[in-house]
RNA sequence: GCCCCCAUCGACUAGCGGUCCAGGUCGCGGCCCUUUCAAGGCCGUAGCGCGGGUUCGAAUCCCGCUGGGGGCACCA
C-alpha cells in the first residue's frame, strides 16, 4: 500500500516553527517512500482572515520547499458528509442524540490502544473516555469528528502529528472502527520548547516562518535544522542536503522526548550553509532579502559586496550593519590616529590603479613610515573610511568604495 | 483531582546489557591565524534526575519517586 499522510494545519495568523517541523516530518516521510503528501486546512469558518492565512501557509511552506499533492482540501467543505456519517451512526445506535447535539458512544470497558510508531505502544482504558460530541448543537462537526472522518476518506495510512493529540488518538480509533474505516498507522512527534524550556513562544524570538525568513536564515538551513530536532541519523552527521535528509529519515527514529529550539546553533548552521553558496548564489540571495526587507541598494553594488561579507555573516540579515557604508553617508569622526589617517589620504590620492592589492601595498608604506604597527594604524583609517570598527576587509572596502568618496571621509576624519 | 506522554553534557543528540571511566555537533573557555569582526585550525569544559530491583554485568530492562509536558470542551 502507498504511503499516504497529511499536513493539517488551522488556518491561524501565523505558522508556527514547531507545526512546521512536524509538516516536515510528513513531507520526509512521504518523499521517503514515494507516497503522498496531503495539505489539509481544518477551518471552521470561512472569514477574509482564513483566506489570508490559507495563502500565508502555503507561501510559507512553499518558501521551506515543503510541498504537497493533489488540491488542497478544507475541512468545511465535508461536513455535509459528517452530518450524514453522524445520522448513520444515531441510526446504528452507536451515537444519540443529547440537548441538541450529537455524541458518540464510547465502550464502556477494555482498553484502546495502538503501536505508537514514536512512542510504543499506548494503552487507555476506555471507562476514561468521554462520549465524544460529534456535532454541535448547531450543526457543525467537531474537530474530533471531522478530521479521523477526513483521514479515512482520504485513504491516509500514516498520521503523523504533535503529541498533544495523543489523548485525542483513542477517541479517533473508536470513532474509525465505529465506520469501519481503516486505523492509521499513528506517530506522535514531540513538541518544541523555548530556550527556557517553556513553550516556544513570541518572547523567545521568532516563531512564525515569515520571521524566520525576514530575519535572513535560508530555507534549506532552516529545513536542515528542524529535521534535526527530534530526528537524527546516527548522532555523527549534522549538515544534510535535502536529498539526504529525504534518503534517510525514518519515523523509528524519531525521538520521544521534547527538543529546546536553539537559536544559536540555528545561526551557526546558517552560517554553513551561507559559505557554501557559491559567491554568485549568495549576492543573489542578499538582493532578494534587501528587497522584500525595504532596502533599495544598487543591485550591482550589493553584488561586489557579497564576496566581501560572505565569510562574515551568519545570517542575510547582517549584511547591512556591514555594507551599510556602501550605500550611505556615514559619520566618520576618529578620536586619536588623524596623522595616519591624513597620511592615508595622501597615499590614496594618486594611486593607480585602485585596487585592492594596490590599496594594501600603499598603506602597509604609509604605516612602515610612521613606525606603527598594523593593528593601530588600521583601525583608524577603517573607521573614517566606513564609519566603524567593525567592517570587511579594509583594502577591498576601499576599492568598492572608490576613490572620490574615500578620499573626502579620509580628509574629514583627519580635520575633526 | 483523573488520564496519557517524556527524562544522557547548558542545548540538539548517539547509545537499543559487556566494545562507554559515555561519542558527535552547537555553545562556552584557551591557543593559533589575523588590518577590525567573523570564518578557519588546534586543545579543553561539561552529562546518564533519585531510589529500589533483575543480571556475572545497566546509561541501556522492570518498579517507585521526583521533575517537566499534554489532555480531561458543543477549541482545533
Amino acid at each position: 500500500m502507498s504511503v499516504r499522510v497529511r499536513m493539517a494545519p488551522s488556518p491561524t495568523g501565523l505558522l508556527h516553527i514547531g507545526g512546521v517541523r512536524t509538516f516536515l516530518f510528513n513531507w520526509l516521510f512521504a518523499r521517503k517512500h514515494g507516497g503522498q503528501n496531503l495539505l489539509r486546512i481544518e477551518n471552521t469558518d470561512t472569514s477574509r482572515e482564513v483566506a489570508e492565512a490559507v495563502d500565508h501557509i502555503q507561501t510559507s511552506l512553499l518558501w521551506l520547499g515543503i510541498d504537497w499533492d493533489d488540491e488542497l482540501t478544507f475541512q468545511l467543505d465535508r461536513i455535509d458528509d459528517c452530518r450524514r456519517v453522524a445520522e448513520q451512526l444515531v441510526a446504528e445506535g452507536k451515537a444519540y442524540e443529547d440537548e441538541g447535539a450529537i455524541r458518540f458512544r464510547m465502550p464502556n470497558e477494555g482498553v484502546t490502544a495502538w503501536d505508537d510508531v514514536v512512542r510504543g505502544r499506548v494503552e487507555v482504558q476506555n471507562e476514561t473516555i468521554e462520549d465524544l460530541v460529534l456535532v454541535r448543537s448547531d450543526g457543525r462537526p467537531t474537530y474530533n469528528f471531522a478530521s479521523p472522518m477526513e483521514d479515512v476518506w482520504d485513504g491516509i495510512t500514516h498520521v503523523i502529528r504533535g503529541d498533544d493529540h495523543i489523548s485525542n488518538t483513542p477517541k479517533q480509533i473508536n470513532l474509525i472502527r465505529a465506520v469501519a474505516g481503516d486505523i492509521p498507522i499513528y506517530a506522535h512527534v514531540p513538541s518544541i520548547f523555548g530556550q527556557d524550556g517553556k513553550k516556544l513562544s513570541k518572547r523567545h524570538g521568532a516563531v512564525g516562518v515569515g520571521e524566520f525568513r525576514s530575519a535572513g536564515y535560508l530555507p534549506e538551513a532552516l529545513v536542515n535544522f528542524l529535521a534535526l530536532l527530534g530526528w537524527a541519523p546516527d548522532g555523527e552527521t549534522t549538515i544534510m542536503s535535502r536529498d539526504e535528509l529525504v534518503e534517510r529519515f525514518t519515523l523509528e527514529r524519531v525521538s520521544a522526548s521534547p527538543a529546546q529550539f536553539d537559536y544559536a546553533k540555528l545561526d551557526w548552521m546558517n552560517g554553513m550553509y551561507i559559505r557554501a553558496l557559491p559567491p554568485d548564489e549568495f549576492a543573489h540571495r542578499l538582493i532578494l532579502w534587501l528587497g522584500e526587507n525595504g532596502y533599495d541598494w544598487d543591485a550591482e553594488l550589493v553584488r561586489k559586496a557579497a564576496p566581501l561579507v560572505q565569510e562574515k555573516v551568519a545570517r542575510l540579515d547582517e549584511f547591512p550593519d556591514y555594507a551599510r557604508f556602501l550605500f550611505e553617508d556615514v559619520e566618520a569622526s576618529v578620536d586619536g590616529g588623524a596623522e595616519v589617517v591624513a597620511a592615508a589620504r595622501d597615499a590614496l590620492a594618486d594611486l593607480e590603479p585602485f585596487t585592492a592589492e594596490a590599496i594594501e601595498a600603499a598603506l602597509r608604506d604609509v604605516v612602515e613610515r610612521l613606525g606603527l604597527k598594523p593593528r593601530q594604524a588600521f583601525q583608524p583609517i577603517r573607521v573614517a573610511v566606513t564609519g566603524s570598527t567593525v567592517s570587511p576587509g579594509l583594502f577591498e572596502s576601499i576599492e568598492l568604495l572608490g576613490r572620490e568618496t574615500t578620499l573626502r571621509r579620509l580628509s574629514s576624519a583627519s580635520h575633526s
